[in-house]
DNA sequence: ATTATGAATGTAATCGATTACATAGAGATA
DNA sequence: TATCTCTATGTAATCGATTACATTCATAAT
């Protein structure tokens, strides 16, 4: 019983026109006559009549839909982009595709394909670590002004992308540290070859400079982002020389990880040490302590990725420069109560 | 200098044989010799060539793709879902459409649109919220049987679906506390109109029932899942005639707002108070104290909802009873520290 | 009155693959 | 040898919309 859908033919019998009248009707309506206008909206109506994609994506050249390239969809940090990404996109008619690409390795299918497989209009990559061969595959096919990455980069390519201000705010993170009085401060990394970890060590570093703080190489301990990171992290303090009093960790996960393992070793936080995190995730307000962190907008991330997308992939639009920097997003250090005064 | 992708013209050309046995090659390889399907091969390989998916979806009458709807893309409780989906749908060669039904419901858009717009072949639905109105357009339009919902589901109507044992997580839930020694428990639920809030209720009150304990109207606090209403719920708690000395909470989320919040107001859990969560979501196990709660698989979930609509996809499968019962998982109950012996 | 202009609409080619049907040729059978 | 069968392949219609180009007709300009 299923109602076969009317055609574009059947419309335009019903509404006594062409074809092409119809698809103008759709497409540029200012083109025709009022009356006409209305028979055919009369018809498309009474048909219930609706484009086939296929077939006029096959026309056009389309795809009507965008990619999004996800590190980790389980990851809520990931999703909030996404969300972001698909209000913006959804908005101008487009659809989200979403592939995760833990599950993508394995297949074997180059990122590329997506695009000659004419699936997709465009690309937003959440994930800074595609290797340099996809990325030469997308400047062979020409389609590299319909990438735009978001959140995390490729690190040596100018490639669009709109970032939170990673810099400023491991800045921020040790500068509200020291003015707790804190001197001694380790660090817990996130994974190695990520430009994020590097760009927060980076900012970390420069301001445990600027502010002539005391630096040993066993402060700084390599995480992953993940929980158990954080976890792992607190092994490697306890048996610590010079044991710091403070840690900023390069994401609220880890600090989550962090402060829970310390708790179960009798260190409490704020009291006996401070943490501090990064992200401000929904949940960060709610823990126990509340976690002072730096806030990154993730949604805003995904938005503006997307507006950046549409742009570049509008024919009309003058992109000649929108390459040479990256859309930069401000960031924001949120004190909450897992960083406290030293030695109160 | 975008390199115009080769059309099964060129290979079929280039191989010295006709489009139709280039489809052949890629469709049916076992229909050709082995001489002509290698050097169909060998032209496909030298020119390059992709199928134009849009050109292959007009003639087949198909999609390609699966849109999943997801109530709130930004909740890691769906995102690790939608994982499993993406997982188990792009191992079959289906793209993954994600709308979320928080932005979607603005655009005025129905949900068959998708179907009748030749978009999709599927849907999998996290929202069991669907308006009756629009279920009946599914029937109507025929695609009842392309549809399947993961985790909540509409009650009433017996649409494939796959759900987690929420009744029995609620009575494991209310048992462990009962063995525990507490007698007045609590209960935060989720949103009113929602299947999980009316089927993790319906599974205390039972068990409360069953154990003989005692019952307050008060003790159902109305919540919505959110960290947010966790907090809320400690005012009613705070201002109760008689207190309880367990909560059992319809989300993680909710447990956390609740512990928070209580730790602020100076009642400690679990020893003042014994709480328990619905769902282990990952940081539950990092949360201080250690949540106890009731583990659902979401990735399954996932998994399993993505096979189901394989299934009822394919026109081969004998598909009659598919929708009679929906898949049930396994809950478990994990003890952590949140919820304690009464009176310790 | 004649021609030019332009707005509204129609005709038909086109996008690129799939597939029903047709055909050729090899081998089997009588 | 004539006929049948079966396999491998080709021919061309088809999916449903878009759009370049053609046409018609009303109005303006000469």
């Amino acid at each position: 019983m299923v109602q076969k859908s009317a055609r574009i033919q059947d419309v335009a019998r019903q509404a006594g026109v062409s074809t092409a009248t119809v698809s103008r009707a759709l497409s540029n309506p200012e083109l025709l006559t009022e009356a006409t206008r209305e028979s055919v909206f009369a018809a498309i109506r009474s048909t219930g009549y609706r484009v086939n994609r296929a077939a006029r994506n096959l026309r056009t050249r389309q795809a009507g839909a965008v990619l999004v390239l996800v590190p980790n969809l389980g990851n809520p940090f990931f999703s909030q982009i996404l969300a972001g990404i698909s209000e913006a996109i959804g908005e101008r008619d487009y659809s989200v595709l979403v592939v995760d690409t833990n599950d993508h390795t394995s297949t074997g299918k180059l990122l590329v394909d997506y695009f000659l497989d004419s699936q997709i209009d465009g690309m937003i990559c959440l994930d800074g670590t595609v290797s340099s061969h996809e990325l030469k595959q997308f400047e062979v096919n020409g389609v590299s002004e319909q990438i735009v990455f978001a959140c995390e980069w490729v690190h040596g390519y100018d490639l669009p992308s709109v970032r939170s201000d990673n810099n400023r705010g491991a800045r921020l993170a040790v500068r509200h540290l020291y003015e707790l009085g804190h001197r001694k401060i380790a660090h817990v990394t996130g994974p190695q070859d990520n430009v994020l970890t590097h760009t927060r060590r980076e900012g970390m570093l420069a301001e445990r400079e600027r502010l002539d703080l005391p630096f040993r190489e066993e402060w700084i301990i390599r995480g992953d982002f993940s929980l158990e990171s954080g976890r792992n992290a607190v092994e490697k303090i306890l048996a610590m020389d010079e044991r710091p009093t403070a840690v900023f960790c390069a994401s609220d996960q880890v600090a989550f990880g962090l402060i829970s393992t310390l708790a179960a070793n009798g260190i409490k936080v704020p009291e006996d040490m401070s943490v501090i995190g990064f992200d401000d995730i929904e949940l960060s307000e709610y823990y126990v302590p509340g976690l002072t962190t730096i806030r990154q907008d993730r949604r805003a991330l995904g938005v503006q990725a997307a507006a950046l997308l549409l742009e570049g992939m509008d024919p009309a639009g003058a992109v000649a420069d929108r390459r040479k920097s990256p859309v930069m997003l401000d960031v924001e250090l949120v004190v909450r109560a897992s960083a406290a005064a030293l030695g109160r």
